[in-house]
DNA sequence: TTTGACAATGCAAGCGCTTACATTCATATT
DNA sequence: AATATGAATGTAAGCGCTTGCATTGTCAAA
């Protein structure tokens, strides 16, 4: 029979609800609740229905899925970057975590570019993200406005504010800064650089130079006269403005670094510049990344938990995609690391 | 009038193809084609239609449109761990590279787990994937007829067997790994022992490791004797494997290690061991990530062009879906990067 | 003026699923 | 025996979009 031949070339089609109804001898909605609400079905026509799923290699669409049940099981993020171990670590474990519950993580990353970040909002949301996670505060209030209309549950990590409008799960960074700083202070430092991320659109940056800003004027170091250097985050960067700053005449005796990255690239110049470290010259970073405790001397950094941050984050979105309530933000602490690279000023 | 107060009370709605059409003035057909084929429908509709759009930040519900048009302009991705860097850092590119083409990247990880990465195909296949990025030869048959059969255009990355059914862009891992050990043998080293990531399911590992083998028998080593563990991906994994070795009695003169980040760890231990880099021990890593060049000494390595890799399956990919079109295999070059860990043999 | 061709648009089917509602049937209750 | 109950299943509407086909209107050629 030709016909048959022509119905075997057809190129192949992904099996659907309906092809597994026929094969089980059900109706497609029974097939349909038997995936979503199994009580729901007899347990002898379960066993027939998983079955025919099993033979066919069936996978319902995801999309006819998300159009007629209005949920996903996707929950979506915008972080800066990828390339940010930080931000990597912590979305590895808000992976992990979404996926032991059975819901899917979509990413998209914005740059640090303010603008496309409502851009991506949109496409998750369109996309069918039941849930958001965002990256601090800093953004147009646009941006809260729609996920409010559209009801979307909304957690803002790595950042907390308890007073703010959206939940948070985080830490202070101002205060982890402050404290950090003051810490420092106790080395008998006097002359001190920092090396920081760019502060605009960055609340986490901005926050903590403003926690050494406090720091040292309580310190009773004139705050106008503290050298700060805002750089892109890279190694690079970090090396190329800790070069600057240790060229220049009188130069610190401490370069107090807005991320680890940055301080690992200080550590370099220093090492360039004939500069013993802890010796000479003192360098700190934040965030404990793995870098930190590899680079030699280990970098003096304050430890941050990110896997648990991101643990968090994810439970308290499926709560609230899942029980509808606004919960209370939740604050982690850090903790300060003294490995090597802080020391006593020098007396010179 | 209650009945307003009631409608402005309803929960929020994204706006629908139907909303844009009604606010233009026009037919749902037409503000899709301005959508899509812009080409088609006259400018001065097109205008109205685009400005609908803008006033009500309209974005077409993405799975509706796959499951009208059959088509999704997304690409999946199934990697290993995003924790890798040398991953990391070719997904980005290959991100960058899909963004600029209008295609949106879907990444899954099967954590080296092979019966996982069926399953996650599966799921990225009902989510619409056009086309699939692949890490590796490594896997069951029934991946690649499924692939086949629902022809999805598929590209293989980080190997490179032009022999094969489904194209690849990457390099030799066997070659590139075996030239690199002619290389250290050329520092009179004759007791060499290899960390290793696992060769099962890990066509790279197994390939680099088969690499070593030849260069050793052609070196005049037996290589039975080749004292060769297996450990997974991390610093941590790569010190206690490197210390075994190392504290053993006829300990090695040369630890060949499988990747970077092994190596760095066994770096560690060195240090830990009080072993001179390179004067008493050399060390040796493969891919040539960040680390590497931060490491003190800087780490002798084969570097590996993964962000070139990444850019190029995008686009052989994109091609690929365009076209429908089969494209030859790509080949990339690797080089040695000689840095400070590998040195002579010691004379003892 | 009539006709043909083509550009611009509309109509409506259908993509694969979920779910409210209707139906059936076995069992418990009176 | 008659009826109520509820568990199991089926029927069909509709989610928001694309696209083949039909329709309309315009303009050039005959």
């Amino acid at each position: 029979m030709r016909r048959e031949h022509t119905k075997k070339r057809r190129s192949f089609r992904a099996p659907t609800i309906d092809d597994v109804a026929k094969l089980a001898g059900v109706s497609t909605a029974t097939v349909s609740r038997c995936l979503n609400t199994p009580d729901m079905v007899n347990p002898d026509t379960r066993v027939r229905v998983i079955n025919a799923v099993a033979e066919l290699g069936y996978e319902p669409n995801f999309g006819a899925r998300v159009m007629a049940a209005k949920r996903s099981n996707t929950i979506g993020a915008i972080i800066p970057t990828m390339e940010n171990a930080i931000f990597a670590r912590g979305l590895q474990a808000f992976q992990e975590e979404l996926d032991q519950n059975g819901y899917t993580l979509l990413v998209a990353s914005s740059s640090y570019q303010a603008d496309l970040e409502k851009k991506q909002l949109r496409t998750l949301l369109a996309r069918g993200a039941d849930a958001m996670l965002l990256i601090g505060f800093a953004r147009g209030e646009e941006i809260y406005d729609m996920l409010t209309d559209r009801q979307v549950p909304t957690i803002v990590a790595w950042s907390y504010k308890p007073e703010a409008q959206v939940a948070s799960v985080g830490f202070d960074n101002k205060a982890a800064m402050r404290e950090f700083t003051d810490f420092i202070f106790k080395h008998g430092h006097r002359k001190v650089a920092v090396i920081s991320a760019p502060t605009a659109d960055n609340d986490r940056a901005a926050e903590r130079v403003a926690g050494i800003k406090e720091s040292a004027a309580d310190n009773g170091i004139d705050v106008e006269e503290l050298d700060i250097v805002e750089v892109n985050y890279s190694i690079e960067n970090g090396a190329r403005a800790a070069h600057g700053l240790l060229t220049s005449e009188d130069r610190p005796t401490v370069l107090v670094c807005g991320n680890d990255v940055l301080a690992i690239g200080a550590l370099k110049a220093a090492r360039d510049l004939k500069l013993r470290v802890p010796e000479d010259l003192s360098i700190t970073g934040f965030d404990d990344i793995e870098l930190a405790q590899i680079a030699d001397p280990g970098l003096t950094t304050v430890h941050v938990p990110h896997r648990e941050m991101g643990r968090r984050a994810a439970n308290l979105l499926i709560k609230m995609v899942e029980t509808s309530q606004t919960p209370q933000s939740e604050k982690l602490a850090t903790r300060i690391v003294n490995r090597g690279t802080l020391g006593m000023a020098p007396t010179s």
